[in-house]
DNA sequence: AACGAAATTGAAAATCATTTTCAATATATA
DNA sequence: TATATATTGAAAATGATTTTCAATTTCGTT
């Protein structure tokens, strides 16, 4: 299973030089196997819930590589923890996130997409990368917290 | 001159029965002569310029007083740093960064905010804050690295 | 004008996610 | 299988920000 990554990940192994590990496919299937939106520390504690140990290092190099090779993106929302997505196969998105909960919905808009097309052109910018990030209660919460 | 500004301030101090104090008040003036989104760093050295010195610690307490009292609002961009915009009289916008020369050009979208609005009704999520940055090169800085 | 309770200051230490260092270990090519 | 090179992970370093705490300042009250 997950065949396509895992090879997409091993030619990026080797096209630079690097060496497959025990670790480092233990890291990706860590990966592979999570829900959206997982930290190094999430992947820490996957990778260890068995025997054999890996280091918080090499949880942190390793998910670089995942993302260098495309697999994974890395996403910043405000509480300075960096969260990894899967990439492959999955259009780019935006989100809504509940600070309540962590839950996080994904989204996107072509309305959207096309102001911000127009805005570029307007103020003669180059879009390197972007993020629409949207904080609130999510329904669930906001029933749990009162606000009907 | 600012005087709205230092009575608010003046005002949110004693209302929370706090002191008014030399430090604040120099880091305050600092903030209002500054122009956008500076970091505590960039208010430190303002504020140092001079023979009397405030500490570091002084400066992140200030500002944050500074951000209760409804004169400035924390952005966090993704290079972890916080900085400070300046709110009062300003309606809330966006931002296009210049990931070379870190210039900042603040937007707002009549468009996006409607789309918004519709995103948020459709997944009955309640709005707390939002962030929509979009990195990349401007214009000045395109045609430095010959981006035409 | 001085008193004293309460707030403030700032230097140094603590925090916290992440990165670097480096000696010991594992991989893969010749 | 040897050997050069990459990897690992524990511990230390990093860097922005926060906390601690003893010394200092403020301000309402004498």
């Amino acid at each position: 299973m997950r065949t396509e990554e895992r090879q997409i990940f091993g030619e990026y192994i080797k096209s630079e030089g690097l060496k497959e590990t025990a670790p480092r496919n233990r890291i990706l299937n860590a990966f592979l196997n999570s829900e959206d939106h997982v930290s190094a520390e999430d992947i820490y504690l996957l990778v260890n819930r068995g025997k054999r140990k890996v280091g918080f290092t090499t949880v942190y190099r390793t998910m670089k590589l995942i993302s260098d090779c495309g697999l994974a993106r890395e996403v910043m929302f405000d509480d300075g923890i960096a969260r990894f997505e899967h990439t492959l196969g999955r259009k780019h998105h935006h989100h809504l996130i509940c600070t309540r909960c962590r839950k996080v919905i994904e989204f996107t808009s072509k309305t959207m997409e096309d102001a911000e097309q127009a805005l570029l052109k307007k103020n003669e910018f180059e879009l390197q990368y972007h993020k629409y990030e949207i904080f609130g209660l999510c329904k669930a919460c906001r029933e749990q917290v009162g606000h009907k």
